[in-house]
DNA sequence: ACCGTAACTGAACGAATGTTCAATATCAAA
DNA sequence: TTTGATATTGAACATTCGTTCAGTTACGGT
């Protein structure tokens, strides 16, 4: 057997990328083998090779690709209003985008030191303006009086590990909505980090 | 060559455990093998065997030990004073923790999936036990009225999340001393949760 | 109907994996 | 100094790993 009827690489591509994302949020990626990547996609683990030189760069192009498309996200959201309201904006932002892609996120927090040096510096460098997002409606709120911060970039980690850390106990049907838990994560940090 | 002078499994059994510690952490427990750990304690990857039933075994012994010092731990720290004076506690106690444990809080955080289903009840079990030492607290506090939480829940996993957050950026001997990161962490809660 | 190429197989590569075990050297106690 | 328990080696086991590639089939345009 060879080519198998109605293959095609817009379709395979994004499957691999897909089911390995899925394996890897789930078991990890060092636990996870390309045989396990191409039997999830009904492929032999030769033809992974056709997509991507090696099982790295696999991994980094779902990192890549997650952290591209934060980004991108965040740049859409309309910004007006003052920096009370673009804290609240992000908040509810960071919430909603990270539950909306947990296995992604899982990926880009667990498995950053599978990546060599390089691709390390790459998604370091998304993550860093990322957090530097936050880190300015920070400080315009402190120049505009309505927050109070201790200390700039403390408070931007800060509030980014507790988001972030909805993920870990979130489940959808579970005793709150999405909406809910927004508005309870934007109180406290608005009482956090407010004037 | 069989035994090996000056060997003791009081030194030995120990070192591994410390080895095996530091790899996974670097590293990640699927990554790293018996052979390496062996290696970097100086002796042949069968000997481990002498020390642990398998390599699960030895994450499981690591993940418990953590847990149930960090429980012991918390349970020594003297309690005097209203909520939010055990509030600050807390926080002070599971930042100075945990940063003098990095690899471990590492592997408690991120290794887990690495456990069967029994082990990993276990564990989560602990965990559970410790955030139910925080919960109590936001419970006393708004009982007494010196604490106002949305969600007594999602504060004391907001909390925690927020907390083991420092692990990730704190260097010793960067800007900040452990002492001022404490201070400022302290206060960014005692804002968001203070009545 | 034909052809070039895109997509995939299946077998193979050497290296590495967790784990077992008979053999052996060192230890502590008598 | 002898002896039995303790600690370790080193080779071996069957699997599995990531990766390569010659061969083969299906597709899309002519």
């Amino acid at each position: 057997m060879a080519r198998k009827a109605g293959s095609h690489s817009e379709i395979t591509g994004p499957r691999i990328r897909a089911e390995a994302q899925r394996l890897f949020a789930r078991h990890g990626f060092a636990a996870v083998s390309m045989r396990q990547i191409a039997a999830a996609v009904g492929v032999q683990a030769g033809a992974l090779y056709l997509y991507t030189p090696d099982k790295e760069a696999l991994l980094f192009d779902l990192l890549e690709t997650h952290m591209k498309d934060l980004l991108a996200a965040w740049a859409a959201v309309p910004r007006c209003g003052d920096a009370l309201d673009a804290l609240e904006r992000f908040v509810r932002f960071h919430i909603r985008f990270n539950l909306d892609r947990a296995e992604a996120v899982f990926l880009s927090y667990m498995e950053l030191r599978n990546l060599g040096p390089e691709n390390f510096t790459r998604i370091e460098a998304l993550r860093r303006s990322y957090e530097n997002e936050l880190e300015a409606i920070l400080k315009a709120g402190q120049a505009d009086g309505s927050l109070s911060v201790p200390d700039t970039k403390l408070a931007t980690l800060a509030i980014i590990a507790m988001l972030t850390g909805v993920n870990t106990w979130f489940r959808a049907g579970g005793r709150l909505s999405r909406e809910r838990v927004e508005e309870i994560y934007w109180d406290m940090v608005r009482k956090a980090v407010g004037a």
